[in-house]
DNA sequence: CTGAAAGCGCTTACAG
DNA sequence: CTGAAAGCGCTTACAG
């Protein structure tokens, strides 16, 4: 049924039209900024839909465009990471809005329900489209995400490398380099027999920190002992847990290198426990600097990164790889290595 | 242009229709579930959009049905919110997810650039229609949100309450149930000295715990201090300037009430500094159990909620306010207060 | 500078 | 049980 000439509720831009007596294709070209709008057409456009509370229904924009105006980003709330209260993903979203809102693009977390397989989740909402790119993060080692991405063509970047990382657009943390500066502080100081925390699931950044933890060691002459790689949740639990094994080691290791904020929390805890304090009985070298690790006593020598500067690039990246947008991004590199700046503090403070 | 009969990428239901040479009308049927539809017919249908990975575009279904198929959450990544790590809705949204699904509603969070005004976030997004019901958090004592949303029409709840409670849908924490029982069990243990540390901004909460916790002491016979009343951030930081706060007091408090899970690190860490121990030289009790707090030594004295069953809640409560899905929960309150358990921990272990 | 009209991809009465 | 057609709200060539 339809109510022509009713005076009902007709939404959208046709009331809004009808109500400047003017025709949608007008309203719409003031809307959108086109140039070929008479000014004062245009004013008395702007006036009525604020007045009026008028945005455009983004469906019928979509369809007709073509383009979501969105852009995505996946999150997974597995129980780990909800327990471990990572903040990591809501201080880079702070920076991809700062420049996603330049293009009036809006962005929308799309959390991955734990019973869902995110592969089918992240089809399914790429299929939907409703966004126009999309950010995935938490990267394994193999991927099938990366590969769907890579099929549906739909403009994408990773937060996180995976074994193939010529084929797509990522930007990761430098992890290798992260590790690397962590040994050679501790060598510097006298450590030989190092542990370090990885985590137990296939994520692709534990195998590139160990990678540099191992090639570190190698370069300062120092042998692989498997026994000193622990792995464990990334989470309080999980430091907790690399200092019950590290306490369980006949040689107990004179230095410990962790790979999440959160597991210094929980390493302190368990080495507290056993009467061993960081900085003077064992060092610890933590991993990203956090509010959290802030109120460590002794202060945790970690690294410091800016999240939001993380986002941004991260955003730039993207768009630099949308057709629609990459002329804004000209020179922007398609993967990076984020940088991570040593932080010393007390808790590795000390020679042996 | 139109490629009307090339081979070209012609993309979505008509695609399918014509692979499997029958119309898009029953293709669409087939794929929705209609009764109406032969089952080898729907067999061949669903088999073949498995195959070629056809998802319906979400843009023509929302146009054609009015319906966005989704439902979102609000979040506000403000500074204070991202330093916190705070994953309190990480966990909720787990359980809203688990009940939205049984619909076929996706859940995308919406997160509020820091630049932009939360009122004309959310009404730009409303007004945009990509979801079908709202949910908001941290509501203020005032919050404008709630009457914009209340004159859209578009269905709401509110995780958290506001002066205005008729008006609307929400399900809130028992922040003066948890304030009353945090008084009571210190009264009984001879505390009469209690401080509170209450929000700094206008979050409805504050008003709430610190309402609960007037009413207790004048249970009590003990009279209200003002003194006692600490307005520091939701955070470790703001753990920690507590901490300063009292020790700064001429007469110094026997107990504390904190409103923040992380506040207890900060304040811990503070007293620690003073050589003041809680559990043996000042009563604390904390708020919602978390995995950081589990960390804390003395165990922290706090409350225990499930996240995830108050998502669960969250979502039924919503789903039970639209006419679509009402007749799912027809017991289902518009309001709800949903219950703290104290956890004894001995940070307030000790009789004066 | 403006209006009339086509069409984005889909679902759904309607006719058969 | 299936097909043909209308129309959701919008933007954009196109004509004037």
């Amino acid at each position: 049924m339809v109510f022509e000439g009713s005076a009902g509720p007709m939404t959208g831009i046709r009331q809004l039209a009808q109500h400047l007596d003017i025709s949608i294709g007008t309203v719409s070209r003031a809307l959108n900024g086109k140039a070929d709008v008479n000014a004062e057409t245009r004013r008395r456009v702007l006036e009525a839909a604020e007045q009026l509370g008028y945005v455009a229904n983004q469906s019928g924009r979509s369809l007709r465009q073509g383009t979501a105006n969105a852009i995505g980003l996946m999150i997974e709330s597995s129980p780990e990471v909800v327990d471990n209260s990572d903040n990591f993903f809501l201080g880079v979203v702070e920076g991809l809005q700062s420049v996603l809102s330049h293009h009036k693009l809006d962005l929308v977390l799309l959390p991955c329900p734990v019973e869902e397989d995110p592969h089918a989740y992240l089809k399914r909402m790429v299929a939907r489209r409703l966004v126009d790119g999309m950010i995935i993060t938490a990267t394994h080692r193999v991927d099938r995400r990366i590969d769907l991405l890579v099929k549906t063509k739909i403009p994408f970047i990773t937060l996180g490398r995976s074994r193939a990382t010529e084929n797509h657009t990522w930007i990761d943390l430098d992890f290798e380099g992260a590790a690397s500066d962590a040994v050679d502080r501790l060598v510097a100081k006298g450590h030989r027999r190092i542990a370090v925390a990885v985590p137990l699931n296939d994520i692709n950044l534990g195998y590139v920190f160990l990678d540099g933890y191992k090639a570190a060691l190698a370069r300062h002459g120092i042998g692989f002992d498997a026994e000193l790689v622990v792995r464990a949740k990334s989470s309080e639990q999980g430091g907790y847990h690399t200092g019950e094994a590290i306490l369980q080691l006949e040689q107990r290791p004179t230095a410990v290198l962790l790979i999440y904020e959160l597991m210094a929390i929980g390493l302190y805890r368990r080495l507290g426990e056993a009467g061993i304090l960081p900085g003077r009985d064992i060092a610890v070298v933590g991993f990203r600097e956090g509010p959290q690790a802030r109120f460590l006593q002794p202060a945790l020598t970690c690294f410091r990164m800016s999240l939001r500067d993380l986002g941004v690039d991260v955003a730039k990246t993207l768009l630099a790889g949308m057709p629609a947008y990459a002329h804004f991004y000209p020179d922007c590199d398609r993967n990076m290595i984020w940088p991570l700046e040593l932080v010393p503090g007390e808790s590795d403070g000390f020679d042996l």
